[in-house]
DNA sequence: AGATCAAAGGACATTGTTGTCTTTTATGGG
DNA sequence: CCCATAAAAGACAACAATGTCCTTTGATCT
């Protein structure tokens, strides 16, 4: 229940740049690593992913940055959570007993089975729009640094 | 909701020993790793700190090996994932937001709350023995490789 | 076209976890 | 008392996640 840096720069990073769409519509990676305090290189490497996937845009040159498009606020922390995460959280028993399933289940099969599908669900409903405050000056503060 | 390899070593391994109690109180690590599938030496590395901790007994030398004690039986999970998983999985915000706490929650922090209680007193309440099988040939093949 | 800007991408360092091997220490048996 | 045995302990290798730096690519502006 603990999740990557790389998730957490993902997340906080995408937020950072929509929050300040009403400002101005692009962002460069050196005023979202400065504004959240994270490392700068790091973070070009997770924002690459998210514009390759589509959640922001980015744009090179002169006047480039990153910028939102129709999906990234749409864009579920289930999703986030995938693309940075990689296959580690796959569904393998959590008491990482062998070949616990539905038929042959661990002990605590079915309790943790309960949990896991509330957790994913709440994942898989919040979208990015659900987690931004309207007063933006007081949104960055609240991700900029962990 | 993923646990760390050590974790998995440190249940398995102790489970095993307890498991087979009944047939001879002492087991030898390399009879564990063996049954387990399991590396010998790092499974060793985590016996050592379960034996440190009180949780199995061991001893060295003619008949030594790990053995049962008192406290096995009752240990729960939580201990065991206290012990292997440090203090990483704190009570940091899991969107890691800056400063998440009661007072200053995140969007999502009531709701994670109620899951990480939930989950944390399913770790606190299921002791060893809540997890051991009668039939212990049947237990072991349940145990034996991720 | 040339200069400049900003992301893309690759090389490499650091750190933590996991895995392997060798030596040391403690215990019981002959 | 000496030897065999088994855990304790420490050194080191492999690997993955994270972090840093440098070069390349593509876009814009003059």
């Amino acid at each position: 229940m603990v999740f990557s840096k790389s998730f957490g720069y993902a997340l906080r990073g995408v937020l950072y740049v929509a929050v300040l769409n009403e400002e101005k519509k692009k962002i460069q990676l050196d005023e979202i690593a400065e504004a959240l305090t994270v490392p700068r290189y790091f973070l070009g490497k997770v924002m690459r992913l998210m514009a390759k996937e589509g959640i922001v845009n980015s744009e090179k040159g002169h006047n480039g940055g990153f910028s939102i498009n129709e999906a990234t606020l749409q864009t579920s922390l289930l999703t986030i959570v995938s693309l940075t995460e990689g296959i580690k959280r796959s569904d393998s028993c959590v008491l990482r007993f062998r070949k616990c399933n539905t038929y042959n289940p661990c002990p605590l099969h079915n309790e943790i089975e309960s949990l896991r599908k509330q957790w994913t669900n709440l994942l898989a409903t919040t979208v990015l729009s659900d987690l931004m405050k309207k007063d933006a000056p007081d949104f960055i503060r609240s991700i900029a640094t962990v």
